[in-house]
DNA sequence: GCCGTTTTCGGCCCGACTGTTTTCAGTCG
């Protein structure tokens, strides 16, 4: 639904639409997107469909019509105009929805692979606009866009982000140097990388030495863009960068601009102008004199507008703007409170490291507990353990649990195969014998959605199956489509006692905050954890706890933040 | 097309950069 509506917003643009109707339908796509509510069973239900935030009247009708039809008719009309190819055009950079529908108009031109074919054969000389660079720039556009798959894991970012940072302060004279964007908000991806410095070396008189050192950066390998605060550059594995060197009294109006998102700063600056106020990236300013109010701190910009200053994860316009205003913000979950990791491999299957291993690494970052969880026998490409190798495997575990002699506890555990029929792929005699009991539905890909929903709810039914894993595989394997009703997974597993887990590693974040809130909602109890297969994977915490922030997640939430006896007793009780 | 402590009409976020223009439109974040 969200990417029917963006799209009709699309071509909408294209076809110079009302530009205050085409932000609706983007509002409504951004609403639906992140809505917890399964509108197909509002579909009947105007006035709840309407009290969602950016659906009125005529969004609720068309939720309605694609519910209904699969689509909706404005895009249908827009589609007999224009192609959905139109839509990839917009993609490139230097090209907007007025230049789609200019080479449209004059050419006939609707696909990256058409505008290609022109530019080769030249046919683009003489439209207005289209200069060399111009044409260049959309030349080196389509090559990207044939490379770039366009978003990166936060991993990669934050450690591209790293590396700058630590480069940039070779050069004497920043104080604050921090990531913005998409980064800071603790996304799974980041589409590029927003760098802000500040400090002495930004100031008006020896900026021009800070750009220079920010555009000599080594790994750069294309220059973008130069500016006189600003440096745009493209790494080697195609992730842009924009490095912004800013004079601190408006470094916190900056980053408040630059962290966005979008959405959230929309909102921030409506409310800003209703106070009589203009913020902009330099600062919040009187409207009528232009007086200076607030810009070296995020915090005075907030405060100034009567607000608490908001995490960067919350800011998505989910309510936190208001939550902020009344100083009800939550008390976000801290990477400080987890006090163990469940879901961890060891050589045994397809880890790298020995038990003990991973037990010290786990020690070393501070943990209470960890669980082994090694894969069953069903993932045979894995090496899984059936009955017999797993109750060795648990006796190892014992042993190695006595060996850290307390400082650290290990518990016994096996992520099991939810098979065909629902059933585990060990026996109950075994899974007895386990801590935790993880079932994961590595087998179901592939089947339809009533029928992995109705294994995965029977799966529940086992009473030693205590956590259930990968619940949607959103990003697992990145196998599209595959889903199941995570409502009445959720449900079940709140009426059971079962824990749902969110993996933290980063290309596994498989409940997105919409998720993550969904289960809150539902009473589930959840567990964040690494899924690691080496020890250095146990370090990859802090993104999953950053999806638990932006998921309004508090501490009381996470299983994970209970000492190690505490853990054990919350989840589901064994059987006697 | 949405929305309302200036509420059913008349608003709707802001500035820089680029390329091409000779005062600005389009794109971008």
């Amino acid at each position: 639904m969200a990417q029917l509506l963006a799209e009709t917003a699309d071509l909408l643009e294209i076809g110079a639409g009302d530009p205050f109707r085409i932000r609706s339908y983007r509002r409504a796509a951004e609403a639906v997107e992140s809505s917890t509510i399964q509108l197909s069973t509002l579909a009947d239900d105007p006035k709840k469909l309407q009290e969602i935030p950016g659906i009125g009247k005529g969004m609720a009708a068309n939720i309605r019509e694609i519910e209904r039809a699969g689509t909706l008719p404005l895009r249908e009309e827009l589609l007999l105009k224009y192609k959905p190819t139109m839509l990839e055009l917009l993609r490139l950079p230097g090209m907007g929805p007025k230049t789609v529908a200019l080479l449209w108009d004059a050419l006939q031109v609707g696909s990256v692979e058409e505008l290609e074919k022109a530019i080769t054969e030249g046919r683009l000389a003489g439209l207005p606009r289209f200069g060399d660079k111009l044409v260049e720039k959309l030349r080196k556009g389509i090559e990207d866009y044939k490379q770039n798959s366009g978003r990166f894991l936060i991993d990669v970012a934050e450690t591209a982000a790293e590396k700058l940072i630590a480069y940039l302060r070779e050069l004497p004279g920043f104080t604050t140097i921090l990531p913005a964007g998409s980064l800071r908000r603790g996304r799974d991806t980041v589409g590029d990388l927003d760098i802000l410095a500040t400090g002495p070396a930004c100031a008006e008189d020896c900026v021009d030495a800070a750009v220079e050192h920010a555009a000599a950066y080594p790994p750069a390998t294309t220059m973008l863009a130069k500016g006189q605060n600003k440096v745009s550059f493209r790494l080697r594995n195609g992730l842009q960068v924009d490095v912004r060197l800013l004079p601190e009294g408006s470094y916190g109006a900056a980053l408040q601009y630059f962290t966005g998102s979008k959405m959230h700063n929309v909102s921030v600056r409506q409310r800003a102008l209703k106070r009589g106020y203009t913020l902009s990236e330099y600062a919040l300013a009187r409207v009528d004199d232009g007086a200076f109010v607030a810009g070296a701190t995020e915090e005075e910009i907030y405060a100034a507008l009567g607000m608490d200053w908001i995490p960067p994860e919350l800011r998505e316009n989910n309510g936190e703007i208001e939550a902020a205003e009344e100083h009800r913000l939550p008390v976000l979950i801290e990477e400080s409170d987890i006090r163990g990791d469940v879901h961890m491999h060891t050589h045994a299957t397809d880890g790298k490291n020995s038990i003990r291993e991973m037990a010290e690494a786990g020690l070393e970052r501070g943990y209470e507990y960890i669980a082994i969880t090694d894969h069953s026998k069903n993932l045979a490409m894995t090496n899984g353990l059936d009955d017999r190798r797993a109750l060795e495997h648990v006796k190892r575990i014992r042993e190695v649990d006595a060996e850290m002699e307390g400082k650290i506890r290990v518990f016994a555990g096996i992520e099991v195969d939810i098979l065909g029929d629902g059933a585990l792929d060990l026996s109950d005699e075994v899974l007895a014998q386990m801590d935790v009991v993880i079932g994961s539905v590595h087998s179901l890909f592939n089947q339809p959605e009533a029928q992995m929903t109705e294994r995965v709810l029977r799966a529940m039914e086992n009473p030693y199956l205590r956590i259930l894993g990968h619940p949607t595989g959103r990003l697992l394997l990145r196998r599209e489509p595959f889903a199941i009703d995570l409502t009445a997974a959720l449900r079940q597993a709140s009426e059971l006692g079962v824990a749902v887990e969110h993996n933290a590693y980063p290309d596994r974040l498989d409940l997105c905050d919409r998720d993550l809130r969904l289960a809150k909602e539902l009473g589930c109890r959840i567990t964040v954890n690494t899924d690691s297969h080496h020890t250095s994977h146990l370090g990859k915490m802090r993104y999953g706890v950053q999806q638990l922030r932006r998921a309004w997640l508090e501490k009381r939430d996470v299983l994970n933040t209970l000492g190690a006896r505490e853990f054990l007793s919350a989840l589901r009780p064994r059987p006697a």
